[in-house]
DNA sequence: CGATCAATTGAGTGTGTTCAATGTCAGTGG
DNA sequence: CCACTGACATTGAACACACTCAATTGATCG
């Protein structure tokens, strides 16, 4: 477990991509300007934000972010690309638990320990913006919108793990992958055109299987089945949606 | 959904017991006192706390403390007693989403939403301690101890579901009773003496069954396995456990 | 172009589910 | 006190769905 720490950091080596960066953070250009923390903070605030702030990255697809047992120091929002967590269990395999996108923030599964629980791994080409997470803490006992913030994305985070992955439990392994490509719909991951769309997907089908608590074979079997029945097209690192309104009906039970 | 709310208010008619009470919370007897929220804080920042909460209870078995498509206004600690979470699923079915005990958060849930997404009902004789939890939020940005305790609380719940839930889908239904085992031993629910010990059980094997993602069927037979393996004595309302080293030592995987 | 890893497909197995029957227990009323 | 009731729990038998193992195809990269 402990064995790859170290070796490579390439958390330090990325950083000194910056390094000698003294200026406050410029939000201005960033991708996820209006999916961020900061969105709604005044002027004035968002400017406490940015003091504590700098950009990481950015990271090549499979680099990573943090490691488990790194010490826990700060959150990360995406600001372009996006993340996988995964931890190593009992033998070797690896059980994929989140995926991030724009605006998403990493590292709110670490709150309270000590240390991460996770890797925290890029997939694609990722930009994140790190937020330290002491100075984030004193910050929100000035900015009572900053915490009750925190809080909403906090107690969001909890709901949408029991709407999907506990509500998972009882559903078929095709309804597992609909409710998993009605997710990439609501976060607008994909390409959208009226009624069909596609996604180029930044994470592998294993991953998905993974995280949808599906062996790989089961999730392409899924795959294939709605593929059969005209509702996606399935390709190696894109899925076409044929009928998006069909997905998004698709009441989960 | 909607049809039940409002016909019998429990949480009205519990409140009238104390109603006229606006003298301050005393914790000073309370039984969850050391697993309360306000563990850890000095005793001017427990009085800012004991200002804005209030005792309500005892509920008796079924009783609800708040129902889905309540307006969520509260956190609710627990004193003495237990609670379930459960939601309606699509045809009447019931999922249990969580299991609180003494000191346990109520309503972590609801972070962030505009209603309760559970009904909370009462197992065993409960009392809770309501925490308004605008009040609450109010208090943090001065007790920025508060406002960490609450964070981690968070965090920790994160956590817990997903090592428990979320890994559970791994399981087979064996292990995820043992592993419910496990937390009913680390929460001190059980009566403890050396290597045996035993629960008296608040909620029915039903819930159980429900909260472990398994069918009642499927849990009755892993509690026969463990009785045959003179692991447990298995009673209707009690388990009786043989071998409490054999249960904690139980790696999930 | 071969090497490697991911994804797919097929065949057979297994664990939990489903359906149905029986058993247990607490509460109620004769 | 015992029979009746209804909810919960247990047990058995057949089934279904995802898993396992193995073979094949497909993509990517040196």
């Amino acid at each position: 477990m402990t064995s790859e720490i170290g070796e490579d950091n390439q958390v330090a080596s990325s950083q000194e991509e910056h390094s000698g960066d003294l200026t406050e953070q410029d939000c201005s250009e960033c991708e996820a300007r209006r999916h961020c923390l900061g969105d709604g903070l005044s002027e004035e605030q968002m400017q406490g934000l940015r003091k504590i702030t700098h950009t990481l990255g950015p990271f090549k697809p499979g680099e990573t972010i943090f490691r488990v047992e790194d010490k826990f120091k700060s959150l990360f929002v995406i600001q372009s690309g996006a993340v996988k967590i995964e931890t190593a269990s009992f033998e070797g395999t690896k059980l994929v638990d989140g995926f991030f996108f724009r605006g998403d923030l990493v590292g709110l599964e670490s709150i309270g320990a000590e240390q991460y629980g996770h890797d925290a791994i890029s997939l694609g080409r990722t930009l994140v913006c790190e937020l330290p997470f002491d100075h984030l803490e004193s910050l929100c006992s000035f900015v009572p919108r900053l915490q009750r913030k925190l809080m909403i994305i906090l107690g969001q985070k909890i709901r949408y793990t029991n709407d999907t992955i506990v509500r998972g439990r009882y559903m078929s392994a095709e309804k597992r992958l609909l409710s998993f490509m009605q997710m990439l719909c609501e976060k607008k991951i994909i390409k959208k055109n009226d009624n069909t769309g596609s996604v180029q997907l930044p994470m592998s089908k294993g991953d998905i299987a993974s995280y949808l608590g599906l062996r790989p074979e089961s999730l392409s079997r899924a795959l294939s089945k709605l593929q059969n029945d005209g509702i996606i097209r399935n390709h190696t690192k894109k899925i076409e949606f044929l009928d998006i309104k069909a997905i998004l009906q698709q009441v989960c039970g």
